[in-house]
DNA sequence: CGATTTTGTGCAATCGATTGCAGCGATCTT
DNA sequence: AAGATCGCTGCAATCGATTGCACAAAATCG
């Protein structure tokens, strides 16, 4: 009855029970290794392992292999619903390798931002993923600089410095643009998003393309929000509603958009009677509001498993050339766009 | 220029460089062991150490420790919107704490969560964050046994065996009832969340405690969907709608009353002409939907930062008793629900 | 049957930081 | 002035697993 705190049992105390080396319990213990054990020996190790309990300690191991299994996850907010199904995609991915995520959420600040991946590295992170790239990132500059396999999700540079996993931006706002257009809209606002990002950036890029090519008026009808957040939309929209006659609105995301639903409300018009408004990302529950949102469908579990499986890559493989994914966007009609009156 | 694959400096070349021994540049390096070293030596050490670009190893320190400053958070679903804002909490309170989020999201394979919390204990965690527990979980039991640290949050156990975050469940469903009441309806029904998990007890519990207290008809008036999912509630809600006679709808969870909504709309009824209809949790957007649901206000931000501050107290002081903090629910009306007609 | 290869196990160094203990010189006490 | 105290630094053990190397025993070959 002395086991009340007991000490749990180490590799050690396995080969001791089990009358052999240290080393060679290691061996058995690893499937990688094992066969270089004999097979009844191995057994009896395994099974000495079971009775005792014994849990192989990771720290210890990183520390002699330099291997952590372990990757860095920056993200810039988790409450946002589109940030939800990318972990859940590098989660899943990481998790079937063996790699766990280290989760960190970081505001705008960029001090922060680079305080907390300094963390990230002194946990010897074996590689990381960031949701947080800027066009031109310092961040992602340093975990370059430092060596660290890194991958960026969702938004990425311009250059090609990194892997990076992306939606079609561009192409995404030109399929919400044209669609407004083949409903007969002549006169369409590009509710924008935060222009040093690339999402924000690529789709006012789309916006500008398309109006174009379409040959229609006014491809400098777009406002800046301040951020990603229905409040900034709503703001910006009204702002687009004063200064330019348009009878459409593409959002360069679907909380702008619903941000633009208050704005046309609070104009006394409806939608999608007097504005069309079409959104982007499909976040959840954009089905359910009202008028249901017309929107620009990107697959986040997707893009957040293929941004693990490159990391994956670029980690067994270091010095691999980057990559890049693009995964095409897909219009899903609704029912906040209708023809013009 | 022999630099290209420099080797990182460690204690050993910080200490050379400044002239004195490992140990009182440990000592330097740390805030907290400062003051055992000379303020100029200190100085000199902190400053080589900056030069050299030297970065402290958290894996090293944890062996020699025992302490990871890791804690593993195990959510069954990240993109369920209702974990993003727990996470979060959970996050910013670990983080200033210099504690790192170690996540796992896990299907409701009870083997597989044994498996996960297993390799979260591989990795030495410090302590564990449930956001999983059933009303008698089995892997709770195995990480008390494991003598590791626990906090349940969001949903708990029914014996307090671990300190557990949770909302006022039955009270938040009797507020539900009693609006519903107070509105003038007398044939309620619920639509209740899975039994086995605290959440869907509770909120039954509460709802049969309010129609007994209000002198209500059928406190039987319930049906369990299968899980808290849209397509779950439809069905379950479809059902409620064909057995019984009622004229409102108590859900157990927002998600659940926004399958109610599709219900309701399938057998040719309106919300709220027809059938009122509240939910529980306010997830974000629910404000947005048609019609904007009335619902139960949980602050699942505050609840995470609850669980942390729990667990890091559970983590500074081992054998201190199980605590519970229990959070006051609010209702927010909006528009699904009206007085009968 | 001797020589050579193969197979299996043990030995010991190693990863990098932390920390109890000892020792040194300087200051303080009586 | 001898002894006690204090502040600072160095020494060396330690955490637990991995792995290159050496070596012995067994198997194979000519």
């Amino acid at each position: 009855m002395t086991d009340l705190v007991r000490i749990p049992p180490n590799l050690q105390a396995v080969a001791d029970a089990a009358g052999v080396h240290r080393s060679t319990a290691s061996r058995a213990l690893n499937p990688a290794t094992r066969h270089l054990v004999a097979g009844d020996v191995a057994g009896r190790i395994i099974e000495t392992a079971r009775q005792l309990g014994y849990r192989r300690d990771a720290i210890a191991a990183s520390l002699r292999t330099g291997r952590s299994r372990l990757v860095g996850v920056v993200v810039p907010d988790i409450a946002n619903p589109v940030f939800g199904p990318i972990l859940r995609g590098i989660e899943s991915a990481l998790a079937s390798a063996g790699y766990s995520c280290l989760l960190a959420n970081v505001g705008r600040d960029e001090a922060e931002q680079m305080r907390l991946v300094e963390e990230l590295m002194e946990r010897r992170v074996d590689g990381l993923i960031l949701a947080t790239a800027r066009k031109d990132d310092p961040v992602l500059g340093a975990c370059l600089d430092a060596g660290t396999p890194t991958v960026l999700v969702n938004r990425a540079e311009e250059r090609e410095r990194a892997s990076a996993v992306v939606s079609d931006d561009r192409a995404g706002m030109i399929l919400a643009v044209r669609h407004l257009a083949s409903l007969g809209h002549r006169r369409i606002g590009h509710l924008a998003g935060p222009q040093d990002l690339s999402t924000g950036a690529l789709r006012r890029e789309g916006f500008v393309a398309a109006i174009r090519q379409l040959g229609l008026a006014d491809e400098n009808a777009w406002i800046e929000a301040a951020a990603y957040t229905r409040e900034a939309g709503e703001v910006a929209a009204a702002e687009i509603l004063s200064r330019f006659d348009v009878t459409a609105i593409a959002a360069a995301n679907d909380l702008l958009a619903l941000g633009a639903y208050r704005a046309v409300a609070a104009r006394g018009l409806r939608c999608p009677a007097d504005i069309s408004i079409v959104g982007h990302n499909d976040m959840p529950l954009v089905d359910m509001v009202e008028p249901p949102l017309t929107t620009i469908r990107i697959s986040h579990l997707r893009m957040g498993e293929e941004a693990a499986r490159l990391l994956l890559r670029g980690i067994e493989s270091p010095g691999s050339k980057p990559e890049r994914i693009v995964t095409e966007p897909e219009l899903v009609r609704r029912a906040s766009t209708a023809p013009p009156r």
